[in-house]
DNA sequence: CTGAAATTTCAATATTTCATGTAATATTGA
DNA sequence: TCAATATTACATGAAATATTGAAATTTCAG
């Protein structure tokens, strides 16, 4: 995660439909739902949909496949904790103690994302 | 945190400039950095600076406090997480196990912004 | 193959956001 | 008050994004 990837994930989230999509989406982790279904529950016309699926998906934030006629979206746990972590792995450098931020374990992030081994304390 | 000030907040955050200029803050935490220091530090001419800590500001991301004849431009750290938690307490419901974001302690937490007790794999 | 269902692509318009020079405002020291 | 420094407000043309009906595409049942 670098900038660039950073700012086309927040951006694909700054949007009413489609923070209301991802989040409807990360109810459903891991199966995803079907863009139909989306469409229906969240009365955005298909074409619509449609669209800001895509944005969510370039921003890697969603994936996609097909399953007999329909579509099924999913969240992608890994790209969003990343996107996480890259805003917040700056926090408070030199400043162990007034940070509370929980970061994650850093074996589980990419390899270019430093995290602080010490927990911190964010307020 | 509801939608619109999520949207908000992500949106503030969806600009290389403005990410870059809120990163820096997140580094400085607690005692901020002065609008001109950015400005150099950034190479971001100091009009445009202005415009875009004004969104963080109205975003709640950051907040300002003269000090002599310069503006200190600090991170809030509380806006911060209750994004961040807005975006992931929806995760997995359901599927303890699957989702392995460490969410913070509910305790630090706005009321309204719901956290499921267990911790939960994320990935 | 034919028709129905699900979804995406296209196209045209409308809206919002961006960039930044210039002007205005604020603070401080002398 | 005057000068110097620091920051913000304004203006506006340019660029990026959003909206969505209609047409096109893909899949499948019969």
């Amino acid at each position: 995660m670098n900038n660039a990837n950073a700012v086309r994930a927040l951006a694909s989230l700054a949007h009413e439909d489609r923070l209301r999509a991802f989040k409807l989406l990360m109810r459903h982790v891991p199966e995803g739902l079907r863009a139909g279904d989306i469409s229906r529950k969240l009365k955005i016309p298909p074409s619509s949909l449609s669209f800001h699926l895509g944005i969510l998906k370039q921003a890697g934030l969603v994936r996609s496949r097909r399953e007999q006629r329909s579509i099924v979206y999913s969240a992608v746990l890994g790209r969003t904790q990343a996107m996480l972590v890259f805003l917040v792995n700056d926090c408070c450098q030199g400043h162990p103690g007034v940070c509370g931020f929980k970061q994650t374990d850093p074996a589980s992030l990419p390899e270019n994302v430093r995290v602080p081994a010490n927990k911190q304390r964010l307020g």
